[in-house]
DNA sequence: CTAGCCTTGATG
DNA sequence: CATCAAGGCTAG
């Protein structure tokens, strides 16, 4: 966030090892607010974004039905919550698993035993330690310290409690006085109170849960959230039961690599803005000013737009105007884009003449990145996405190249796109004149050629600007008459495209499904049925030539690579099992919300599939190409990239499996707390059987256990390994958050080289609709 | 300032 | 009335 951002470039003159100002008041922290405003401002801001820990990724609890429905299969599966507690399983499943200062967990736990018999929970049951093989759920997200409780919206321990509070209420200004990623554990997380609050609100911590008014008692409004965050412990303890029983045998205590992973979780002062959603809670009346002061830093529409304070707030360093400023800003949100649009598009012209790929990514000097004329982030698409139409641009003219023209005929070829019948709808923002959409062009006429009306939740508004949408609807491709898999046509191409053959058809041998949960194998079924139909367009892809020496990084093919993936992943979410069964508009805020971790999800399984030694220090890209991540050149770029690889290496080692990889791509998808969803049930249904599924098949089909020993890899972060079924569970879906932050800084990226060019380099084409795109409804 | 423990009070 | 997530207190 700028107020933190804007000392950056004076941390340094601090000497003192101390990292945070001891003392500041809330004049100081005004001016710091105000600092966001100020041409000091640059985009290496802190997060605001709640990374929506893998609690809120896989809730799975939040309806009542639901609820329901699950506690009943628990009683059925596990009887673990014995008492007749009517209130839900899930205070229980905390109250157990939390509660590592009495005996109460193992006496529960005995108790279920004793409940079950002989025939479900039939196992060896520790005196002790029960709550360390819990442990994995019972380690601070921000320190790694025993969890306290819920605290702010997570499960944190009392100190990280304490400290955010204390931040929070006494508006405190923290420095850090070395790059802003420090690492936070326990035993260091005095150290730097600037990244340490940073980390809270990375993992998640909400400000809203800080009371302005200071009452005490009661509950807030959060009770949704927190009942998720309970569910998806109340799962993965399940998951424990599950497992302890397949074992019948002692399981090996482990709680020691947990708080590994989470330390893994810093991240740099320039992750995404995005989607991060301090939420305001309206039956929330005593939000404190500082979420307020927090909710518009997260907004990047004031970064880098000074005259916006000055016109919304002519008092902006009056502390009475930012206390209780949330309608104020709230009312005002609109305007402020609309201003922002304007100064966008009148600063268009002169702003193209001086285009750098990428300069100011994670830039740290305000000089460079001061820019007012900085288009903002779409910080929460869906609520600004029908703010920025696509056609806002769209009488724009097409050649905002510049430089980097070239590129287009120097580094990508999309020739030869098979029974390339180009004609594309009127309309359709696919025939963009954007350089990305030039570039994705062929695939994409090719594809979104026929929308149909097969969507018959489609909002026909929409259906003619959605390359999404389009996307979604667009008329089944005849599998049959054009499968290069059925025929040998495609033999003569090059290895890449059979790499790519292998890859994309992840064939798998159905024969192994035996042992694999109901659900799972549906899954591969349908991946499987989808991967024959993908084969088409490998080829388009695999043409693509990424050439990193390029002063640029060659962004522009690669942007026009991520929107050919972009498509793909829509269209293998459109046939894919349960997400076909969701009304169109809801899909597309899933997609909207999802598409970049699936994305690199998917990336990640093809890296995976190769041996390591095959490509070290490279990133498997998506058209085969090995892409030694020391030749590029951006050092930002570069760090991304090595988080990226250092991500492979985490899944490497949990050895990560195909329904594994489908799983978790379910799971990413289906996220019933993405905003203005409204078959959440339905999605919550959908994600709490995948998670069922996921944690029987680690269970069952954990080869990893082998590697017992957690085991360093060759940067300074640990990784975890599982040592036993149950943690590869756990292991698994904590490798989301990593991939969130990875997928958070790439939008960053895409982004930023998408403001060099005024927004127009990825305008109309499918990944700036994601990115940036407009909401096909509300 | 930190962090552990205590008090409070809405909630179900 | 138990719960639990807020805020408060205070030794270190």
């Amino acid at each position: 966030m700028s107020k933190y951002e804007s000392h950056q470039t004076n941390n340094l003159r601090s000497n003192s090892t101390k990292s945070y100002s001891p003392e500041s008041n809330d004049d100081e922290f005004e001016e710091h607010i105000d600092d966001r405003n100020t041409p000091t401002t640059n985009d290496n801001s802190i997060s605001m974004k709640t990374p929506q820990s893998i609690d809120d990724l896989l809730d799975v609890d939040d309806n009542d039905n639901q609820n329901e429905e699950n506690k009943e299969e628990i009683e059925n599966d596990n009887d673990d919550d014995g008492d007749a507690d009517d209130d839900d399983d899930d205070d229980d499943s905390t109250r157990l698993s939390i509660d590592d200062q009495n005996t109460s967990e193992t006496t529960r736990h005995k108790k279920s035993n004793e409940k079950n018999g002989p025939g479900v929970l039939d196992v060896p049951s520790p005196d002790v330690g029960l709550d360390v093989k819990f442990g994995f759920n019972d380690l601070c997200p921000v320190c790694g310290d025993k969890v306290s409780g819920f605290h702010y919206g997570l499960l944190t321990c009392e100190s990280c409690k304490g400290f955010f509070k204390r931040t929070v209420q006494n508006k405190k200004n923290y420095q850090c006085i070395d790059k802003q990623q420090c690492q936070i554990d326990k035993t260091q997380r005095k150290r730097c109170a600037f990244c340490r609050f940073k980390k809270c609100l990375q993992v998640g911590m909400k400000l809203e849960a800080v009371r302005e008014n200071r009452v005490r008692g009661g509950r807030n409004k959060f009770g949704p959230l927190y009942r998720r965050s309970r569910a998806l412990r109340q799962q993965i303890m399940r998951q424990h039961f599950v497992s302890m029983v397949k074992a019948q045998q002692n399981i090996m205590p482990n709680g020691n690599s947990i708080d590994t992973v989470h330390t893994s979780l810093d991240i740099t002062s320039v992750t995404n803005g995005n989607s991060m959603q301090v939420k305001s809670e309206p039956e929330q009346p005593n939000l404190h000013s500082f979420q307020h002061m927090y909710s518009s830093l997260q907004n990047p529409t004031n970064v880098g737009h000074p005259s916006h304070v000055h016109h919304q707030n002519p008092h902006p360093h009056h502390p009475s105007s930012t206390h209780h400023s949330h309608h104020y800003q709230s009312s005002h949100h609109q305007q402020q884009q609309q201003q922002q649009q304007q100064q966008q598009k009148s600063s268009s012209t002169s702003a193209s003449t001086s285009f750098n790929v990428y300069p100011d990514f994670f830039n740290t000097n305000p000089n460079v990145t001061n820019n007012s004329r900085m288009p903002s982030f779409q910080l929460n698409p869906f609520n600004t996405y029908n703010k920025i139409s696509s056609t806002t641009y769209g009488h724009s003219p097409p050649s905002l190249l510049l430089p980097q023209t070239s590129s287009l005929s120097t580094g990508v070829s999309t020739t030869n796109t098979p029974t390339n019948n180009s004609n594309p709808p009127s309309g359709s923002s696919n025939s963009s004149s954007s350089p990305v959409g030039q570039l994705s062009s062929k695939l994409l006429d090719y594809q979104i050629s026929s929308p149909t009306t097969t969507g018959t939740n489609t909002n026909n508004s929409t259906s003619n600007t959605s390359s999404i949408l389009s996307t979604l609807t667009m008329q089944q491709q005849s599998i049959a008459s054009n499968d290069p898999m059925n025929t040998d046509n495609n033999t003569g191409t090059s290895s890449i495209y059979f790499y790519n053959h292998q890859y994309l058809a992840a064939s798998y041998d159905m024969n192994e499904t035996n042992n694999i949960p109901e659900i799972l194998t549906k899954l591969i079924e349908s991946d499987q049925a989808y991967r024959c139909t993908e084969v088409r367009y490998i080829e388009d892809i695999q043409q693509i030539h990424i050439d990193l020496t390029r002063d640029d990084g060659d962004i522009l093919v690669v942007c026009s690579l991520l929107d050919k993936l972009c498509f793909l992943m829509v269209d293998w979410a459109r046939q894919s099992l349960y997400f076909k069964d969701i009304q169109i508009d809801n899909q597309i805020k899933l997609l909207k919300a999802a598409w970049i971790e699936i994305l690199i999800i998917d990336l990640i399984w093809k890296q995976c599939q190769q041996p390591k030694e095959s490509c070290l220090n490279c990133i498997v890209s998506a058209n085969g190409q090995l892409l030694n991540i020391n030749l590029i050149q951006n050092p930002a770029v570069k760090k991304l990239a090595e988080r990226y690889l250092q991500c492979v290496n985490d899944f490497r080692q949990l050895q990560w499996q195909y329904p594994e990889y489908l799983a978790l791509k379910y799971l990413v998808l289906f996220d019933p707390d993405v905003q203005g969803v409204t078959e959440s049930s339905l999605i919550e249904d959908v994600q709490e059987k995948i998670t069922n599924a996921l944690g029987e098949y680690t269970t069952d089909h954990n080869n990893s256990s082998s590697t017992s020993n957690p085991t360093k890899t060759s940067s300074s972060q640990q990784q975890q390994i599982p040592t036993n079924e149950q943690e590869k569970f756990a292991c698994i879906l904590l490798k989301l958050p990593d991939v969130r932050l990875v997928g958070n800084d790439l939008k960053k990226l895409l982004q930023l080289v998408d403001r060099k060019h005024d927004g127009k380099l990825l305008d109309g084409c499918l990944l700036g609709e994601m990115l940036n795109g407009l909401q096909s409804n509300n």
